[in-house]
RNA sequence: GGAGAGAUUCCCGAGUGGUCAAAGGGGGCAGACUGUAAAUCUGUUGGCUUACGCCUUCGAAGGUUCAAAUCCUUCUCUCUCCA
């Protein structure tokens, strides 16, 4: 098999191929194009995006020229795939700033060059199609029989399909259509619920140019306990570091499944493949060194290694007993002098920490036991807490039972 | 357009006048055990309050009643069947 496709098979990437020999068979002639989508749902793409971005980045390194393409067009659709309910319909302003706003976040990603590795955006050529001429061209094309059988289709006759999502897979036919009459692009990459689109697609090429085209799938990531991958208790991990900071991003990965490691390096980091599986077959403090080695590169690969590092830094000052790492990098926020000397309840402290969202928590975490301050458990909620409770470093350390850390600094 | 069913807390889902901040499950959180893991067990899970208690919540708005998630009216939305 062709070497980059080998290496997707070896790290876990491949779920289903159109056809693989015969695409290997490409592949080894020549640098082939490929692309994936990716809609612009929302401000920041999220953890979960980024399966095919790094398979797209192994294929670049192979020699192939990737096409990342925005759905700035599609999105105004709105992709059935996979989705029980319609999602609701985003503006075209709102539209318009989430494509700008994640194709910065994959060119940081993928490093677009412009010749190898670049963006397109679909609403180029959907935005102004003509509907009588689309239908005549392209519309022809589609069997509504074929299109009912679809799992994705089939899902939704349950809970009622709208026209305008049933007309998306046409949409996402004609830009692999467009793409490959632009840019000679011949392969579409994606997640697995991308699969009748991704056919479809082949199949309009195949019809419209009697030209052979491919589809490649990679399956969608699920922990070890089942769940969708990238889930936190505040919702996805998203790349954008105001949403998620740098520091609960590696934690998330630092706290992942011991099932998980070997599978999440292959596929979430460009270690070899080699070193991914000793790490991933580690036992007991092994394991656990594994994750910290996982956490920092992933974190590195989206946030940067300094950001990395100072997570690591952070991590270890909270869970590594207090001299192995930074504090100063662990999360924190200021209070005033003024009112630290007058004191202030621990509820309150921790509101005013964001452990808590609200003071019956609060109480409730101080009656459970999992309020301490400066290693000191709190165990009465009528506690005040004032300056001579900080710390050599003027800082107060919350912890809200025992993986989420807060400092409250002096200013 | 016609006939019927429905909308309950983060999710699913019970509840048909007071004993309802609302059963049960899931999820979340905390504790024990551990390795910042999994599994298991225990507790907890609207807000404010030291506490008695108070306030807000059962699709929306009105109404009946001493008292409404529960009854009535109108409205919005969803589903099923018919056209």
């Amino acid at each position: 098999m062709n070497a980059a496709l080998e290496t997707l098979k070896e790290r876990g990437f491949l779920k289903q191929c159109t056809d693989l020999d015969r695409l290997s068979k490409l592949m080894d002639e020549g640098p082939v194009t490929f692309y994936v989508g990716c809609d612009p749902t929302g401000p920041s793409l999220h953890i979960g995006h980024m399966v095919p971005f790094f398979a797209f980045r192994h294929l670049h390194e192979a020699g192939h020229r990737g096409i990342a393409l925005v759905g700035g067009g599609t999105a105004r659709i709105g992709d059935p795939s996979g989705k029980s309910e319609m999602r609701k319909m985003l503006s075209y302003e709102q539209l318009d700033a989430n494509s700008a706003s994640i194709a910065a976040q994959l060119d940081r990603f993928i490093g677009f060059d412009g010749t190898t590795a670049y963006t397109e955006n679909n609403k180029d050529w959907l935005a102004d199609l003509n509907y009588i001429d689309f239908l005549r061209d392209i519309g022809r094309h589609f069997s509504v029989n074929r299109m009912l059988s679809f799992e994705a289709y089939r899902m939704r006759m349950e809970t009622g399909l709208s026209f305008i999502e049933f007309n998306y897979q046409l949409l996402q036919s004609y830009d692999f259509l467009q793409l490959y009459k632009r840019r000679g692009c011949r392969l579409q990459i994606g997640g697995d619920d991308q699969w009748g689109n991704i056919v479809a697609g082949i199949e309009l090429i195949r019809r419209v140019e009697g030209a052979e085209c491919f589809g490649l799938t990679f399956p969608l990531v699920t922990t070890a306990d089942g769940k969708k991958m990238g889930k936190t208790e505040k919702g996805a991990l998203f790349l954008d570091p105001a949403v998620t900071s740098p520091y609960d991003f590696f934690q998330y990965w630092r706290n992942v499944a011991d099932a998980d490691v070997e599978r999440f390096l292959l596929m979430f980091t460009f270690l070899p493949a080699a070193e991914c599986r000793a790490l991933g077959n580690a036992t007991d403090a092994g394991i656990n060194q594994a994750k910290e080695r996982l956490a920092w590169e992933v974190t590195a690969l989206i946030h940067g290694k300094d950001e990395a590092d100072r997570a690591l830094a952070a991590a270890q000052a909270a869970f590594g007993g207090s001299k192995a790492g930074d504090v100063s990098q662990i999360p924190s926020r200021e209070l005033s002098g003024e009112e630290l000397d007058h004191g202030m309840g621990v509820l309150d402290l921790f509101v005013y920490a964001g452990l808590v969202p609200s003071k019956s928590e609060a109480r409730r975490l101080v009656q459970q036991g999992g309020a301490i301050i400066n290693d000191r458990k709190i165990d009465d909620e009528k506690t005040v807490v004032d300056s001579s409770w900080l710390d050599a470093e003027g800082a107060l350390m919350l912890r809200a039972g025992k993986k989420r850390v807060f400092r409250i600094l002096r200013r």
